[in-house]
Formats: structure tokens, sequence, C-alpha cells
DNA sequence: ATGTCGCATTCCATGCGA
């Protein structure tokens, strides 16, 4: 079972590209983040002919994620519970057959927070207190568990190229980062750490400043597991050839095969 | 290097978010 997740920047733009990843990887489920669409503008037929069951949650402009899956999923959650008024399509929760029992799988758009600090970086703590409080409620299913997405955190210096020149930012501030920790000291293995300590493993390179010819990347699409999860953990990828395609996205999708 | 993208607007140039 291959979980995948990626920013896809524009899922309309990029659909060839990811038609391309389904084909080539074959993974089961694809978490999709930054849609850019309405769910009736996502090219759903064309998932659906490429043999994957659809669910999405989607915002005009910005934002939106997607869960793609062979198997059929049932969604679980729309929206990241915590706060009725927050509008932004960030979050969405899905099951899928697994071994005898369930997988299930939540596509997170983690809010950037930048330019830090202003309410964009309040916006950011508060999305990340209520991720963790929903978070610690699912692990008391005792299931196995992907929580995948663009994080919008650099978790450790080794994890960008220039730690120096992000310390004020909302990606890599300390209250950020120590979110982040919390949320895994609630009992979550960051899937790629348990497989290497390798540094400049990076998942996204800015548009800008030639920063993918320089491998000036960042660390900042994760998967999280649960127990159950981990423990089935067979191999960690980052898809990395994806950055050097035509009209790339600037993130590159990371997947975890997990033992069924 | 404020150096790139993608989306939207009343729209062929500019602002916003990343």
């Amino acid at each position: 079972m291959i979980v995948a997740s990626w920013n896809i920047n524009s899922v309309r733009l990029r659909l060839p590209l990811l038609l391309d990843y389904m084909k080539e990887i074959g993974p089961d489920v694809v978490c999709l983040q930054e849609l850019k669409c309405l769910d009736e503008q996502f090219p759903r037929s064309e998932i659906e002919d490429a043999g994957y069951n659809v669910l999405v949650h989607g915002q005009k402009s910005w934002n939106g994620v997607a869960i793609l899956s062979r198997r059929p999923a049932e969604e679980a959650k729309r929206g990241l519970p915590g706060d009725e008024n927050d509008a932004q399509s960030r979050y969405i929760e899905a099951t899928l057959p697994f071994g005898q029992g369930v997988l299930r799988v939540a596509s997170i758009y983690l809010p950037n927070g930048n330019p830090a600090p202003t309410e964009k970086t309040e916006y950011k703590y508060a999305w990340m207190d209520r991720l963790h409080a929903h978070a610690r409620d699912l692990l008391k299913l005792e299931e196995p568990l992907v929580l995948a997405g663009d994080y919008n955190v650099i978790p450790e210096p080794e994890d960008v190229y220039d730690p120096n020149a992000w310390v004020n930012d909302a990606l890599f501030r300390p209250d950020t980062r120590r979110k982040f920790r919390a949320l895994k000291n609630l009992g979550f293995t960051d899937a790629l750490r348990a497989t290497t300590d390798a540094a400049k493993t990076y998942t996204f390179w800015d548009y800008t400043s030639g920063a993918w010819q320089r491998n000036n990347g960042l660390r900042i699409d994760h998967l999280l597991l649960s127990p159950q999860a981990a423990d089935r953990l067979v191999r960690v990828a980052i898809d990395k050839d994806m950055r050097a395609k035509e009209k790339p996205s600037d993130h590159v999708p990371i997947r975890a095969e997990l033992r069924e």
C-alpha cells in the first residue's frame, strides 16, 4: 500500500503531470494540496478514468485538498474541526479498506503563516492547535493513520539549506517548530526521518532565485504515521525528479509504503 | 537581485498569495 502526498500547485494546470505520476508509480492513495479550484472544476472524470476514486474539498483561487484512492474511500471529515468560521479548504480525511480493518488518511494543507509575525501567523498557530486536538482524538482509534500533506513546517535545521536565513520565517519560527514537535510527540512517526538522517532531503524548491538549480530546498511535506501505521512502514521515497519536469510544481511528491 | 509562478480581475497589466 503506497500513500503519496503532493502539493500540486493547481491541479488543472498539472493534470498531465499527475496522470504520468500515477501511471509510473501506481500509488494506492494520493493526497493532493493546493488544488486552486472549486469542486466542480476538479478534473474528476480524467482521474476516475485512471482508476481512482476522488474526494475533493476545493476552493476558488487558493487552497483546496483532495484524496485519490484506488480502493473505495469513505469521506470521514471535510474541513478541520474546531472553528466553524474557518472558510479555507485545507483538510480532508477518509478511510479505506486495509488488511482486516481500515487505513485512515488525511490530506493536510497547513497555513503558510507569512509574513510573520502577523494575523496570518496567528491563523497558522491556531490551525496547528486545532490539528493537534483532532490528531489526539484520531490516535484514540488505534488505527493505522497517515497525516499527509504540506505542513509548511521546517522541523529541524538540517531540513533547510540555510537555517540562519529562515529563523524569522513562519515556516521555521520557534513556535512553529514547537507546535510540530508537540504534534509528533502525541505518538506520531515522521516517516522520512524513520528511514534516513540524511540532510538536504528536500520536498520544495522556490521558483525564484534559481533555488532548484542551487538545491536551495526545504523539507516541508511530511507523512506522520500513527503507531499502527509506523509498525507497517516499509520504505519512504521523495520523487525529486518531478521538480525537473516541464512546468513543475514547486513541491514534489513524498510517498510511504505500508505493509498490509 | 524584489530574480517565479498561478489565479483573478473588468482584463492584455496589476495585485495577491505562496
